[in-house]
DNA sequence: TCATTAACACGGG
DNA sequence: CCCGTGTTAATGA
């Protein structure tokens, strides 16, 4: 595990902080597609991410959803340390969309570290910063774009995440997560298609 | 105008 | 056959 902290979060802590990660956190390994946190659940340990992507959904009354942010290795869930701390229900449901690998720390641990070293500080600050800024582009996307921009954000950023330019969902799937109708996405779908932005397949579509 | 809903036909697995 | 897909018609915001 050591190894794997070393590579993805070398960088940002301190040579202690690493090895005192190693010595009271946990590996954990998920399968893509498993739900490792819904709403209304608590939490009793944060997650960093090392390999793999998680997305972050939120729900409406009718229990449709849609899709907030992805998270990516060096990320960590921002939702996730407020709750810890302040032992709240969780807002959010988080699925795995690859396999992923995570490192679990235990709730005490952090606001320990909080005091104890800077470079932890500035990666909880830091990690709040992008969380905003990531949901305040979300919220730009549904406010004031229209829902050809909202899918071609969402499928460049699917690309991005998987490291795949093939992107393996249903129109259905689709619709869900941008939480609009399986018509609108095959309509739009066929759109890029035809400006040859993309190839449709059953099952799937690539990104050119 | 554009999204949603329902309905239908087509075709691949 | 079942499911994903492409399309259309009706309705509403």
């Amino acid at each position: 595990m050591l190894q794997e902290l070393q590579l993805h979060y070398g960088h940002l802590f301190e040579k202690e902080l690493i090895e005192e990660v190693d010595r009271v956190a946990t590996l954990k390994h998920v399968a893509a597609g498993s739900k490792l946190m819904d709403i209304g659940q608590y939490i009793k340990s944060m997650p960093l991410l090392i390999e793999g992507a998680i997305k972050i959904l939120r729900e409406d009354e009718d229990g449709d959803e849609l899709l907030l942010y992805f998270l990516e290795k060096g990320d960590t869930c921002a939702m996730t340390m407020t709750c810890c701390v302040g032992n709240h229900k969780s807002e959010i449901r988080a699925v795995t969309e690859l396999d992923t690998v995570l490192v679990m720390i235990p709730v005490e641990k952090m606001e320990e570290w909080t005091g104890k070293y800077k470079s932890w500080r500035q990666f909880v600050f830091d990690s709040y910063h992008n969380r905003l800024m990531e949901l305040l582009e979300t919220i730009d996307n549904i406010a004031f774009k229209k829902m050809d921009e909202r899918l071609l954000k969402y499928l460049k950023d699917k690309v991005a995440v998987t490291g795949s330019s093939v992107i393996k969902s249903t129109h259905q799937e689709i619709a869900y997560e941008l939480h609009t109708s399986r018509v609108v996405i095959s309509r739009l779908l066929k759109k890029l298609e035809k400006n040859k932005v993309l190839m449709l397949h059953r099952n799937s579509l690539e990104l050119l």
